[in-house]
DNA sequence: GTTACTTGTTACCTTTTGGTAACTATAATC
DNA sequence: GATTATAGTTACCAAAAGGTAACAAGTAAC
């Protein structure tokens, strides 16, 4: 079933903001880390992996000094806008209806 | 987060697959059992009782002999299904593109 | 009274996921 | 030579998720 490969995906606690911090534009592995509050280096760098293998995000290295190291949604982790969206949309219903707003 | 509670209400083994095979229509729980090739009476048990308590599904006994269990989506469980579309589509886009079909 | 059918439950174990804290490498700056 | 800044890594632990196998309750049919 394709939909449980979609949900492999995007699953886990930290993939979903580290894809939205993403969707407004490339960002550099401190930045990432200061948008998303609580998330150790270890599983940024862990989910970050998983999503470069995956094709959602590349990884360029550039040689300023220090070494800077940006991310990037490629074409493929853009295409997840829709599926976002639909997700805000009834995670904002599901609210209302189970949890009182 | 909306979008985080949304995935937190699906996500999981055996959520979609329960959902999708009731979309069908109502199941006793040993026919969601054999429709569900390998889930186990107590993951199934389990996973029922959380869609119920998320109010996705509803259960309803029947005092026939032997007892039989039916459950059902509620409206609230149908409006699953733009993201559940959504999902798979995009799941087929991953599988193309990543996966090589 | 044993077997069968349905819907589960229980105890126990393994695997996966996530967390914490300390450490590494490189190079510029003080 | 100690400090700062970058981007991670490593070893160890805790918690959550999932799996296995056996058992239970109620009643009808044999």
């Amino acid at each position: 079933m394709a939909s449980r490969d979609a949900l492999a995906v995007i699953q886990g606690k930290w993939r979903l903001p580290i894809i939205i911090s993403l969707t407004y534009g490339p960002k550099r592995f401190g930045e990432i880390k200061n948008d998303i509050e609580d998330i150790s280096p270890k599983m940024l760098s862990q989910e970050l992996k998983e999503l470069e293998h995956n094709k959602l995000i590349t990884r360029n290295i550039y040689d300023s000094m220090p070494v800077t190291v940006e991310y990037a949604l490629t074409p493929l982790g853009k295409s997840l806008k829709k599926l976002l969206d639909e997700l805000l949309d009834w995670g904002l219903h599901f609210r209302k209806e189970v949890m009182g707003k």
